[in-house]
RNA sequence: GGACGGGUGGCCGAGCGGUUAAUGGCAGCAGACUGUAAAUCUGCCGACGAGAGUCUACGGAGGUUCGAAUCCUCCCCCUUCCA
């Protein structure tokens, strides 16, 4: 490991020209790099979800092959082996990626342990009021009852920091906690408040970290988050707060509303009020269409998991959405539908993965009916790799302003 | 040859007088999935019908009963045990 590590820098290194997303709109969307001591991130990316440490179904090396630059895992899941992750390496090096990482504080955990059901509550009419048995919140922290093993685990901001600084990541992210959609604006107010407040804590103690830490240990940087669910104003002054403090990054996080048109009008008003020097981070999203609002808008790296869930359920992304889908277009295919039995073409035909290098979605379809495991494996494989092709190719557009173009080639013209 | 236990919808398997077109599971057919409590979850799944609904169904044939997959009789198959 390299001791004297440089940190993590942020460069933008184009912003769009001239070039108008439609015609009232003119797009926002920048090339950038992030330097990390574990290598560099050309940006927009995608940073796929490696919640416990690993990819779920593809391995390390096969996400290096299909042109992953950074993954992400979770404080909260790696929260108990936080101190052998440290023994082992570090993050990168124990999981066998060794590229850039970064982790998440946890935050979201307070949100989704307490719901069972995560979509429903974050953006849906939930015809209930959230009541969270599992999740007590104080100004100090959140005990957490794990609904696994039962047991109370504690996150503070401290807490959240200090297991971030073992599991090594290069890009972390302050604590918040990620507001539910069906919550009164007074809850979305006190707890942006409070979040800013943890956010700072979280600031104090990784500072206090870094000072500390030897010659030869790895710097890392932080991510202030943008609360304030659904409400202008909150928003503004959520921004504002991260704005003025000492983050590397910024990310937007909290419910983003019930609709995608609600979380575009949400992410727009945020994006103007934060500022542009840094690399700004939009947590959990990551439909192919929500990628191209993100980036017209600014946005320079997204993280879901949608593309590696969607394999292990049997959808395959695929540029311009699925010809057999009956009622709302959709941007995968799913693979379990008796459309594709014997099918002999690739997912996509011109799909560079290894996936689609060999296999057909006939076998595949076989593979997900008997409940093969390689069918996860080998669908995900393809999805990661459609997101980084996607994400190249919306860097090429922007680098020569054809980003429109770009666009109608993996969406479709609908 | 005798005794015992069985034969239920594509399969396995509950039910053992009415609320049963018939619990479950599997298979099948779709849908959902956005800082991963997710290799998960949801719906449909006898036939015809868009639907209301109408048929046909618990090995076969009779019978008892207002009413039978459920009780009785005979027959046909199967398991195990005894000769």
């Amino acid at each position: 490991m390299s001791s004297n590590a440089q940190p993590s820098l942020f460069t933008c290194t184009q912003q769009s020209p001239d070039s108008h997303f439609n015609s009232s709109t003119k797009s926002k969307a920048r090339l950038g790099c992030i330097r990390t001591p574990h290598g560099e991130i050309q940006t927009p990316a995608f940073i796929f979800c490696a919640t416990n440490g690993a990819i779920k179904a593809v391995t390390a090396e096969d996400m290096r092959v299909e042109r992953t630059q950074i993954i992400l895992s979770n404080t909260f899941h790696l929260m108990s082996f936080a101190s052998h992750i440290k023994k082992l390496g570090g993050l990168a090096h124990m999981s066998g990626w060794g590229g850039p990482t970064l982790t998440d504080s946890g935050g979201y955990q307070i949100f989704s342990m307490g719901y069972g059901s995560v979509a429903e509550e974050i953006k849906c009419n939930r015809k209930f009021p959230g009541k969270r048995p599992n999740v007590k919140i104080s100004e100090d922290g959140v005990v957490f009852k794990s609904c696994i093993s039962g047991e109370s685990l504690f996150l503070s901001p401290e807490r959240s920091i200090e297991i971030q600084e073992e599991i090594g990541a290069d890009l972390i992210v302050a604590f918040d906690e990620c507001t539910p959609y069906n919550v009164d604006r007074t809850y979305t107010e006190h707890s942006m408040r409070r979040s800013h407040r943890w956010e700072k804590r979280s600031l104090v103690r990784f500072n206090e970290l870094e000072a500390q830490k030897p010659e030869y240990a790895l710097p890392q940087a932080m991510y202030g988050i943008v609360q304030g669910g659904v409400y202008e104003d909150l928003r503004k002054e959520s921004c504002d707060f991260v704005n003025n403090e000492l983050f590397f990054g910024q990310a937007i996080g909290g419910s983003l509303g019930a609709s995608t048109e609600q979380m575009r009008e949400v992410i727009g008003i945020t994006m103007q009020q934060l500022r542009a020097d840094r690399p700004t981070h939009l947590l959990g999203i990551g439909r192919i269409s929500d990628i191209f609002d993100g980036v017209e808008i600014g946005i320079d790296t997204f993280d879901c998991v949608h593309p590696t869930r969607l394999a292990r359920h049997g959808g395959a992304l695929v540029k311009g959405g699925d010809p057999h889908a009956k009622g709302d277009a959709r941007e995968h295919i799913n693979l379990k539908n008796s459309v594709y039995v014997g099918d002999e073409h690739p997912i996509e035909q011109d799909c560079l993965c290894q996936t689609c290098q060999k296999y057909s979605r006939g076998y595949i379809h076989h593979l997900i009916k008997k409940r093969e495991i390689l069918a996860h494996l080998l669908i995900a494989r393809h999805n990661v790799r459609f997101m980084n092709d996607l994400m190249a190719d919306v860097r090429e557009g922007i680098a020569t302003a054809t980003l429109p173009q770009v666009k109608n080639k993996w969406l479709g013209s609908k």
